[in-house]
DNA sequence: ATTATCTATAGATCTATAGATAATGC
DNA sequence: ATTATCTATAGATCTATAGATAATGC
């Protein structure tokens, strides 16, 4: 009878208020996280409140305090949570010179696509969120601009970079068309979420290339996995 | 000296108090509008309070009310002029069927891309919004599944989908993937909004029929004007 | 009389802090 | 002693309504 999934009460701390959800095993930070991904993307930020998240994770809205500073804490976490994995990728891709360009830059985006439509939020929406403007969001900031510049060196190393060789502004735009593929596609999923994720992150990536004027997409390669943001509890 | 940019306070009901901005000789509703359009995309809709409208518009919180019943209205309505014109244009463009399809599909979505980001806020972004799935948003969730349609059946009509003749998903996908480019260049629009907006609509044009698979875009034809979305005052 | 606006406010939040409490660990 | 949680609440909102007021129009 012991070891099941109900570890007894082997915890430190005053217990919860047993009007709430009983612990689900994992650590309440990362419940936290998981309430706020769903609560943001399904109600919207600014219209979240801290007891909607708290009590979402079986705590008294005071308690949330005691993990994160405010919603602006949680929304940023999120956030870096979901650029760290493709940067990550990016970088590993741009060391790796023995590919061609157009190969990486495919990988690249459907990884990207992945990781934005693939959990079971989308979480990609909160790119968007005027909020973001202010500085608490500045190192986040930060990383999409170096995800954004890695999309642009690939897409420099490719035949189409080379075309381009002296227009640096043709150059931008291409890149920022490709980019803004890859995180307007969170629009197409949110609009069809039942199609399976995997093809559609393919077709995705095909589509960025056309975008980008690489007309023969490579094929498909092997797929490293990576860590990826918070899930909720099965 | 009459007849000048003020004409003097000729209007009836009590007079707006004097701490706030004068008349701008627009009428109120208008105002509130575009102070719902600038406060919605600028700060975000949940984060903008009806006296921060009010109050930008000239006008106390309380008077809002005398034009709208709140918040949801003025979204409402400010989603809705954005959608009308490009959905008026699209059913003309598909009756008009002397043009070629891929020709026409090419100025819906640089006419759509235009009304997106040409104005002075990018409405756009107000799509994204999670709030849109309540049933106060049900007439603009039609509109654009009219227009997303109308893209569909231009899609269908080009070379492209002669060959995707018996492939619904797949027209589906190509589809999806247009309309969340067109819908996703707000994005890209306001990563650099400085970019001469007329050129730039061209260019998504160019990627859209890209994405299709329309390998050589038309030469853009002459562009009917049409009435937007509300401005605010010069 | 009609209209557009105002002032004032009740009621309903929501955030963030202070301080109490009920566990475990030593 | 330390920790995770709780309860309670002050202070600051924000929305929507009630009712007064100051214009024009007839």
């Amino acid at each position: 009878m012991s070891g099941g999934t109900d570890e007894g009460p082997r915890r430190v701390g005053r217990p919860r208020a047993d009007q709430l959800r009983p612990y689900s095993g994992r650590p309440p930070r990362e419940e936290l996280l998981c309430a706020a991904a769903e609560l943001f993307t399904v109600r919207g930020y600014a219209a979240t409140t801290t007891r909607a998240v708290a009590e979402r994770a079986g705590l008294r809205q005071a308690t949330m305090y005691h993990y994160f500073g405010g919603k602006e804490e949680l929304l940023a976490e999120l956030l870096e949570s979901t650029v760290t994995p493709s940067l990550v990728l990016s970088r590993r891709l741009l060391a790796d010179d023995g590919r061609p360009a157009a190969h990486r830059l495919w990988e690249l985006c459907r990884s990207d696509v992945l990781l934005l439509c693939g959990g079971p939020y989308d979480l990609g929406a909160l790119y968007l969120l005027p909020e973001l403007r202010g500085p608490r969001f500045t190192p986040f900031r930060r990383m999409r601009e170096e995800l954004r510049d890695a999309y642009r060196a690939l897409l420099r190393a490719t035949s189409v970079g080379a075309e381009l060789a002296g227009d640096s502004a043709g150059l931008t735009l291409r890149n920022d068309l490709v980019f803004g593929l890859i995180e307007g596609v969170m629009l197409i999923h949110r609009s069809d979420p039942g199609r399976p994720v995997a093809a559609f992150a393919e077709a995705a990536a095909d589509a960025a290339l056309r975008i980008a004027g690489v007309t023969r997409p490579p094929a498909p390669g092997p797929v490293p996995s990576l860590p990826g943001p918070p899930r909720p509890a099965g």
